[in-house]
DNA sequence: GGCTGGACTTAGTAAAGGCCAC
DNA sequence: GTGGCCTTTACTAAGTCCAGCC
């Protein structure tokens, strides 16, 4: 026990600052007694760390003018702008490519912003956003570009060594006995705004994070990060009662950034390992809330009976909570307690179905949701009922909300909310998905392949979806025409055993039989791994595969599959993922069940 | 009970990196 | 050695949920 308060003292190398020197678990120095955090003492509720000591965040590189060269022009004339007019433009230029900059509202929303950068010179001339040509700076930044793809080895090599020793000397932090890597550690430059579906604020101007911006959360026995020459922090704090080490509070919605830990980290680790522990307590008791919520949908009572109806789909569909959103403010999205009447249309019949519900509705990151879900006779007369007498812009749960729903939950199992579900669902369906698809007989690819297929199940679930890669056609025929070859090849070498058997006959020459045997053996196996590799690419066309992996899936089921299976943990996690799942690597035997 | 701010998880896309066929 | 493609990483927006206030 008494390894764990001491194995970071531990070091041979006697460096001389042995507490930021060590390796803290990570394996590259000679102390041997490293214990991993899943092996340590947790603790106690609401207290995340005990010490915190980092080197603060990295700003933003200042802005560089352009050169006298790159010209705007305002109506057709030259236009030297203030410097700060000019930075604010070059965000706009950089975008000019892009569809965004066509729209209305990015449009208005930046020119607003834009002159309040302005001097007041440039104010009473630059009236008009469509007067103003970036086309010149656009090309110059193309060209930038460009010269950055050409630049020779030497000098990317120099780049490249910088950013490492920006990560070394910002990318981690000591907290408690471990040297942890930090998520973001760079400040977010300035730019314009780019909401994701129809933002009433996009095109608006991200501001510049300052120091004066910045709060420091630290320990008060460690060394507090100094501020940039000439600056000082808005704040320094030492709550251990929080996770992030530096957070700002943004101009465009005014919430709070912050900059925390990687997923590789002990107190994201230990956050992820509790999810799933939550969601493998809801499995032990999900009967009985399903049988609950059916007994509810004959409720007296309408709150009672829409909070059943509601829960019945986060269960069934795997939705969102659906808080409330401030209207105007954001993209208008909705999730399941804050579904409308006008996203879901009632069909008694359809295509031979009974009771059909038909959702249409853009979920979060305006993710189009589009289902036709048969349910049962009284879910369906139940939104008839929520539907009577409303407008299609009225709310179907207008006795539900997220917080009331959440509030149920929690009197049904202890820590349990509308999210576990997803986990949940997401998880139960990998595991019985990959114990229904996985073939014994099949080789390592075929395997990979029905992993992908479960993965893919719960990614449709989750309604994960992602644009189809712009070359996606192109790959496609490239990989088709692989194909083709393989199949050419295996034709020429089934030709060329059979005339070895022939020969063979004759010469009694067995050993060119066996040889020519292997090859055909060998270009059988290579052309089936293509044309797994070409399915696979197919069915994944439009599915994002990775958020349900990264957030939804619990890890020992794969590192289980894995390990039942023969395979290899790399085909199914990348260096990454498997520094995130390092926990469960560790834990997961063959026979562990979710 | 409603409202708000704060903390943290989940999300898709753009850019960078790496690898392989040529 | 290199161009082009695929994979990985970086980035940051957009959710969820809870606590504290009134």
């Amino acid at each position: 026990a008494d390894i764990r308060k001491v194995s970071f003292l531990i070091n041979t190398t006697a460096p001389a600052e042995p507490f930021l020197e060590c390796c803290y678990g990570t394996g590259s120095c000679f102390c041997s007694l490293v214990v991993s955090w899943w092996e340590e003492e947790r603790y106690p509720e609401g207290i995340k760390w005990k010490f915190l000591e980092h080197k603060g965040p990295v700003f933003a590189p200042p802005y560089e003018p352009l050169p006298e060269n790159v010209k705007f022009y305002y109506d057709g004339k030259v236009m030297k702008l203030s410097t700060k007019a000019e930075e604010v433009a070059t965000f706009f230029a950089k975008m000019l490519d892009h569809e965004y900059t066509t729209k209305e509202i990015f449009r208005k929303n930046f020119f607003k912003d834009w002159r309040k950068e302005m001097t007041s010179e440039e104010k009473s001339t630059i009236t008009s956003l469509s007067k103003c040509d970036f086309t010149h700076m656009s090309q110059y930044f193309k060209a930038q570009t460009e010269a950055r793809k050409q630049m020779s080895k030497e000098e990317k090599q120099k780049i490249k060594e910088e950013n490492e020793r920006l990560l070394k000397e910002y990318g981690y932090c000591v907290m408690d006995n471990h040297k942890e890597r930090i998520a973001n550690f760079k400040i977010e430059p300035p730019g314009l705004f780019r909401g994701r579906g129809n933002h009433p604020k996009m095109g608006m101007l991200k501001r510049r994070i300052m120091p004066e911006d910045i709060i420091i959360n630290c320990s008060k026995d460690s060394k507090v990060p100094p501020p940039p020459p000439g600056h000082k922090w808005k704040e320094v704090r030492h709550d251990n009662k929080v996770t992030w080490l530096v957070s700002w509070t943004e101009n465009i919605q005014g919430s709070i950034k912050y900059i925390m830990l990687n997923p590789s980290s002990r107190i994201k680790g230990e956050k992820d390992w509790q999810k799933y522990e939550t969601a493998r307590r809801l499995k032990k008791c999900v009967d009985k809330i399903r049988n609950q919520y059916r007994e509810d949908w004959k409720s007296k009572e309408m709150k009672v009976r829409q909070r059943a109806v509601a829960l019945y789909f986060i269960d069934k569909l795997a939705l969102r909570a659906g808080n409330e959103k401030e209207e105007g403010e954001t993209a208008d999205t909705v999730g399941c307690c804050s579904l409308r009447v006008e996203h879901i249309k009632l069909h008694p019949e359809l295509d031979g179905q009974e009771y059909v519900v038909e959702f249409d509705f853009l979920g979060k990151d305006s993710i189009r949701y589009y289902n036709k879900v048969p349910v049962e006779k009284r879910v369906f007369k139940n939104l008839q009922l929520f539907m009577e007498n409303k407008q299609p812009e009225d709310d179907l749960f207008d006795r539900l909300n997220t917080s009331i729903l959440n509030k149920h939950l929690q009197d049904l199992m202890e820590g349990l909310t509308a999210k576990v579900f997803r986990t949940y669902n997401a998880s139960i369906t990998l595991q019985q998905q990959l114990k229904e698809l996985t073939n014994p007989d099949d080789n390592i690819p075929a395997k990979i392949l029905s992993y992908n297929r479960a993965n893919r199940a719960v990614a449709i679930l989750c309604n994960h979806q992602r644009a189809p890669p712009k070359t996606f056609e192109k790959s496609m025929m490239n990989l088709q025409s692989k194909i083709d070859a393989k199949k050419e090849q295996l034709a020429d070498a089934r030709r060329e055993l059979k005339s070895a058997k022939a020969d063979a006959k004759v010469r009694r020459d067995e050993k060119a039989v066996e040889s020519k045997k292997k090859a055909v053996q060998r270009i059988e196996e290579q052309l089936m791994k293509l044309e797994v590799q070409a399915t696979d690419r197919e069915e994944n066309k439009q599915i994002a595969l990775s958020t349900s992996k990264l957030n939804y899936l619990d890890p020992r089921i794969s590192v289980a599959w894995c390990k039942k299976w023969g395979i290899p943990i790399e085909k199914i996690y990348n260096k990454t993922q498997r520094e995130k799942f390092a926990w469960a690597i560790d834990m997961a035997e063959e026979d562990y069940e979710f």
